[in-house]
DNA sequence: AGCGATGATTTTAC
DNA sequence: GTAAAATCATCGCT
């Protein structure tokens, strides 16, 4: 409801008002009694231009100083616009209310004065806020949704993207068993955010199309008693759109957080780290102080490794990597360590070749690389 | 609880 | 891409 819909009502046969005129109950009722003849196209309409500086609030207190504004016509309540036409009668509008409603709506100029107020509607105050119109998709939406879609959580209901991050789990590590019954409550929660996800849309979606709906019918509704161009309607649908998808985006920040935190307390493998057993952590060792000269094992050693330890590849790898920087960071503090497995190589050795001159060499000759432990070749400590 | 050990990840350098 | 170095996060012992 707004001016114009006053505008209208007080339009009905006018004729011969001056500006302080316009509104006044009084003076319309005055004119339509006297008959008046039409007046002139233009004054009609710098009247027009003249009143729509009013405020509203003014307005009606001028032109209904003892009603609320729910009576009118133009009322937000598509349901009552539709009643105003008559089914109120008698119901609290006052006669001359609905008299001049009728005889706005018979009046023969109505339809040219609609088009020229749309007209003047649409060059002043759409104008103003028509200029950002057009909206450019929102970066900030994108990247939410490329992320939801990457994580399995838009998108079609087979899981890619839980299974993906399943996959990934799985090459970072841990045992098998231990990773299955992780990814089966990964997955079972990730499934929650997604159904919590979806019936939000859904909600927001039919709350967004109701919405819709009822604006354009309401607006359908007064335009049959005030001018709005379908311009403005379409205008009017792409403003509900934009607050609703800043609801969306609300939405989609909170699904992504919660799928982020899910991640990093279900697929963050040093949040379930567990040592490596004994056996593993010796074969290791074993292998390590051996190739102490050059502890860089090959990819099939590696693999090799990994059989062995019943750990993976990329295991072996960061075991070595960490092995070899703590090792030089601190020779002394694996001394123990070192002669330990050098002395058990050298067992090994023994049990073939029996030779106990070279029993606590290291297997591989120490040539440069890693500082060799504190001991020599020839068995000193 | 505190603390060192340790496996994993990230950053940096080549 | 790989390894070193730095860092993180948890484990496991006291």
């Amino acid at each position: 409801m707004d001016d114009q819909t006053r505008m209208m009502t007080g339009l009905t046969g006018l004729g011969g008002l001056t500006q302080g005129d316009v509104g006044d109950p009084d003076s319309v009722r005055k004119q339509q009694s006297l008959g008046q003849p039409q007046q002139d196209i233009g004054d009609i309409l710098q009247q027009i231009m003249a009143i729509t500086d009013e405020s509203l609030d003014e307005a009606q207190a001028r032109c209904w100083p003892e009603e609320s504004p729910a009576h009118w016509g133009g009322s937000d309540d598509p349901t009552e616009g539709g009643r105003a036409g008559g089914g109120m009668a008698g119901g609290g509008l006052p006669l001359n209310f609905q008299h001049r409603k009728h005889a706005l709506n018979c009046h023969r100029m109505k339809p040219a004065l609609f088009s020229v107020l749309c007209e003047i509607k649409e060059k002043t105050v759409l104008s103003i806020r028509g200029v950002q119109e057009e909206d450019p998709p929102d970066p900030q939406i994108m990247r939410l949704d490329n992320m939801l879609l990457a994580e399995g959580v838009s998108g079609p209901e087979k899981g890619g993207g839980s299974a993906a991050a399943a996959a990934a789990a799985a090459a970072a590590g841990g045992s098998p068993t231990d990773s299955s019954i992780e990814h089966s409550d990964y997955r079972a929660k990730l499934a929650q955010i997604r159904q919590i996800y979806h019936s939000e849309l859904e909600k927001y979606e039919q709350a967004c199309s109701e919405f819709t709906n009822h604006v354009m019918n309401l607006l359908r509704e007064q335009s049959r008693t005030r001018p709005i161009s379908p311009k403005e309607i379409e205008r009017m649908v792409a403003i509900i759109h934009r607050k609703f998808s800043s609801i969306q985006m609300q939405l989609k920040q909170s699904t992504c957080e919660a799928v982020m935190i899910l991640r990093s307390r279900f697929l963050d493998a040093r949040r379930k780290r567990r040592n490596f057993n004994k056996q593993a952590t010796e074969v290791l060792n074993e292998y390590f102080y051996s190739h102490l000269s050059n502890p860089y094992p090959s990819e099939e050693a590696k693999e090799e490794l990994a059989k062995k330890c019943g750990i993976t590849v990329s295991q072996v790898s960061n075991w070595f990597g960490n092995k070899r920087i703590r090792y030089k960071k601190n020779i002394g503090k694996f001394q123990e360590e070192a002669n330990l497995y050098a002395v058990k190589t050298a067992v090994d050795a023994a049990n073939v070749s029996a030779q106990a001159s070279q029993a606590n060499s290291p297997a591989t000759p120490n040539s440069g690389g890693y500082p060799a432990p504190c001991y020599t070749p020839d068995g000193r400590l």
